[in-house]
RNA sequence: GGAGAGGUGGCAGAGUGGUUGAAUGUACCGGUCUCGAAAACCGGAAAGGUCGCAAGGCCUUCGAGGGUUCGAAUCCCUCCCUCUCCGCCA
């Protein structure tokens, strides 16, 4: 959410910068909105002062013993257009912040302009494309091969865009995830969170999921209680376990890596990476998430991204860095860096990592302060990456490493995760 | 799932339908004292919104939402959450 002052001061800039996205701020409805609200609010606090004062005058009154039945009758008679009042401000003040939570964040200077992801900017390449001497499979038909990954069960079990892995492909899976853990612990010095993956609906307006993307969801119904919804990342419990927190000052950075599964309702991708475990209802990642000061926070996605290449370099997986443009970024991002993993079957880079400042919009949302060195409560900033989707990093390995007979070379970081085996061959 | 108790400021913990936004303690900040610190004493300090150049004013907030009332932390209703006991259970 942006600053509803900001709005107020300087609507048009605001406009501008939105433009980029592109997004289309109706500034002339706002305005409107605001200047409803202002008056409707002025004369609402007016006759709360009012009713405050002459409900204070009936008690003074009463405790010297006066009769009060005339200013009770008069106090009375205000309270009738009090009232409608008070409903009228509560039913525009909904609609501002409704107006508010449908507007994504503004792209930070530093941000490429553009419309799509022609227009993403690439930072760099890191590692060379291995060349294969013979024609390098995808990791849908190695899985097949080896035995190891089936589709047709799991969508037996559930339906599409599910997988089932087994043996030592299985494990893999479990040694990416655990490597990755222990990498951002002992040397990024992340606290590792274990958090619920059933979330209520404040948190996911808090990250922003919520209300415009709902579709993108699974949720869960629960009676009386509204409902739950499946985290589509780690991302919506982490980040909102500061939801309403006044962090103190020497606490920042507060830096969180979150194993989970996550949920994602892939609406709207039909046709889209049907085929392998690129786009799944259900897969696994490592987040990483750092709740910053202010003046500190693009330091820190610097850092982030650095963070989650460690473990790509540390795997020796081809990768390139880009700064997503304008036109790509997602809604509550201020600055996006993607990082794209080499995967020689589509002989392209490929998304394996998302890295995000958000500067104070989901802090805004979610009430998520700090205290600040004038002791006052001051919103956090707050960023957050793949530190690596798992379920990616297992293709990634599967194509890179793959050989010619079709088993698989474990990489030297995992072997210790793996017992030691060496490559993965048919069971 | 059944029975009971409870949700108040960073934390602990009072609270009567009427100058209570809320005693008190503790933690925090400033000052006095001290060579320095501790202790003691004095003082300051909730959050959000809104108006204002500012000083400051006003409004809202005692789990959430409704209701009763001139006036609700305090009374009523619904929901959520926490704790204790029983049942069930990985």
């Amino acid at each position: 959410m942006l600053d509803p002052q900001l709005l107020r001061s300087d609507i048009e800039a605001v406009a501008r910068r939105l433009a980029a996205r592109p997004y289309a701020l109706n500034a002339a409805a706002f305005a409107a909105l605001d200047e409803q609200r202002k008056a409707v609010q002025s004369r609402t606090q007016e006759l709360q002062a009012a009713r405050n004062s002459s409900a204070k005058r009936v008690g003074q009154a009463k405790g010297r013993g006066e009769d009060v039945s005339a200013l009770m009758a008069e106090a009375a008679q205000a309270g009738v257009e009090l009232s409608g009042l008070e409903m009228k401000l509560q039913e525009i003040q909904d609609k501002v912040r409704d107006f508010l939570l449908d507007v994504p964040n503004l792209p930070h200077a530093s941000v490429p302009e553009g419309k799509g992801a022609e227009d993403n900017l690439e930072m760099r390449r890191i590692g060379t494309p291995r060349t294969f001497g013979f024609a390098p499979q995808d990791h849908t038909d190695l899985g097949a091969t080896l035995g190891q990954m089936d589709f047709e069960t799991a969508t037996k079990i559930a339906g599409s865009r599910f997988v089932v892995m087994k043996g030592p492909l299985a494990r893999l899976h479990r040694a990416i995830a655990q490597f990755m853990l222990d990498v951002h612990t002992a040397e990024h010095g992340y606290t590792e969170v274990y958090v619920p993956y059933l979330v209520n609906a404040d948190s996911m307006r808090g990250t922003g999921q919520l209300p415009k993307f709902e579709e993108d969801l699974f949720a869960v119904p629960r009676g009386d209680a509204g409902k739950f919804y499946l985290v589509p990342t780690a991302e919506v419990p982490v980040t909102n376990m500061v939801r309403d927190e006044i962090v103190p000052l020497e606490k920042l950075p507060l830096k969180f890596v979150c194993h989970s599964p996550c949920f994602r309702s892939e609406a709207g991708s039909y046709g889209k990476d049907t085929r392998g475990m690129i786009r799944q209802h259900q897969f696994d990642k490592v987040e990483l998430v750092q709740i910053s000061h202010p003046e500190r926070s693009y330091e820190g996605l610097e850092a982030l991204l650095g963070h989650a290449e460690t473990i790509l370099k540390r795997l020796e997986l081809p990768y390139r860095v880009i700064t997503l443009c304008t036109g790509d970024m997602g809604f509550s991002a201020a600055k996006t860096y993607d990082i794209e993993v080499w995967l020689p079957a589509q002989n392209a880079y490929r998304e394996i990592s998302s890295c995000s400042n958000f500067e104070a919009f989901q802090a805004r949302r979610m009430q998520a302060r700090f205290r600040n060195e004038k002791g006052r409560p001051e919103l956090v900033h707050t960023l957050n990456g793949s530190g690596l989707a798992v379920g990616r990093t297992l293709v990634a390995i599967m194509e890179n490493y793959q050989q010619a007979d079709g088993s698989i070379e474990v990489p030297a970081a995992l072997k210790p995760y793996m017992g030691g085996l060496e490559f993965i061959r048919a069971s």
